[in-house]
DNA sequence: CAGTATCCGATGCGATACTG
DNA sequence: CAGTATCGCATCGGATACTG
């Protein structure tokens, strides 16, 4: 092809020049689930290289698709995405609901990872069914590497910013929940492959303390976007 | 990343891993829109070298998005889109309908190509509006290359397979219409961005021959499947 | 926290030629 | 018609370290 580009005036052509470079749809769905700062896409993004990233982000500014601004308060850059941007939301959905229903779920559990895991339910975690009162969860992965073994979740409704803090270190509240599991189970659980009831049924999952936090859990534990998209492929 | 992949479960991730990849999409484009043999997805595919078609199709055929099948009658391989594959078409769609509002026209006016350009009207042309008896209709575009200048569409609807072809060289029958114009305002009109009258009306399209023809011209000549996505970006 | 700078290696991919 | 074989290069992007 000598330049880059399919050369081709078809609009899947021009737009698959630009979406289809590596990462690049990853950035913008990691925009889309809400981070906006330099370190939180990075999170999401955990094998991205910072220049990669820096790179892609310019290029969707370049294209019109982000916007990069800043805090008023600290001056702290940040990134949104403009309309064209949010106008991908149907792009992303359809690849992800397409990847869900007809890539095998095998696949995808060979990429676990406790960090990302736990940043998605962070994310996705849904107060509601939670009390009032300030609510701290346990998560621990008996099957993990010590350093990303242990995490805790704490909900505060009466919280300044986010309501939902994911803590890597003992936060020193008292514990409502002691969630325990293997980070198979927990991600099957998370994709809408299994319930937390089965899981627990067969033991592979374990939950101590709170009555009310044990029964919700299903409800509070909000799924992947992509959990009630009907698989066709089982293996 | 070391070894290939994004390292991640996310539905969005696994997916582009396999679609993210150069030609992917086209081909799944080509597929989509109804070519089947080899030659005919290089026709759609201009650039892109046989070996890597050859690679892409056995990629999507392991992934079990493509099937590899024999003619019966002549032996000749064919491919089709299993079920996996026609549910990509959302994605394409999304995909190309994005590119249309937000991807700016100029951009996509600079990669014209008379060829690639036939190929789709053949594909899309409406025979419907047509006579019943063989439509001849000439080409010309003369602001391109002498052998590429020149096109003849065949239209019968009692032909054998295809109802519609494309001829690079004079068929021999009489032809029904002339039309003359130059490669950018054609294209302009296939993408929906200029309507037939408008190109008339601005000496950009010159019609001769049967007035039934050239007054139905805008309803024969099927539009770019994209054409009527509303454009959010002009230039 | 929000990136840059630099280096370098793998490999994806393009070009061309050739075959059953 | 339907691909395979081979070659070689550009470049994409990964790793790491460093800075304002």
């Amino acid at each position: 092809m000598t330049d880059w580009g399919y050369k081709q005036f078809c609009p899947v052509a021009m737009a698959s020049e630009v979406l289809g470079t590596r990462w690049t749809i990853l950035v913008i769905r990691e925009l889309l689930c809400g981070s906006h700062h330099f370190n939180d896409l990075r999170r999401g993004l955990p094998h991205i290289s910072p220049a990669l990233l820096s790179k892609r982000l310019r290029e969707l500014e370049e294209l019109g698709v982000v916007s990069r601004q800043r805090d008023p308060e600290n001056g702290n850059p940040f990134y949104r995405l403009t309309d064209a941007g949010e106008e991908l939301h149907p792009v992303v959905m359809a690849i992800g609901c397409w990847g869900q229903r007809w890539l095998e779920a095998q696949l995808s559990m060979k990429n676990l990872d406790p960090s990302l895991l736990m940043w998605d339910m962070r994310r996705n975690l849904d107060p509601d069914p939670l009390p009032s009162r300030k609510v701290t969860i346990q998560i621990l992965y008996h099957d993990v590497t010590p350093g990303q073994a242990k995490w805790w979740l704490v909900i505060d409704k009466a919280g300044a910013d986010g309501i939902v803090d994911l803590c890597r270190k003992d936060p020193g509240h008292d514990v409502d929940l002691y969630v325990a599991s293997d980070l198979r189970s927990m991600t099957a659980i998370w994709m809408g492959l299994m319930t937390v009831a089965e899981a627990i049924d067969s033991g592979k999952l374990q939950l101590t303390g709170a009555l009310q936090l044990k029964a919700s859990m299903q409800s509070w534990l909000g799924l992947s976007t992509f959990a009630s998209e009907p698989k066709q492929v089982d293996t």
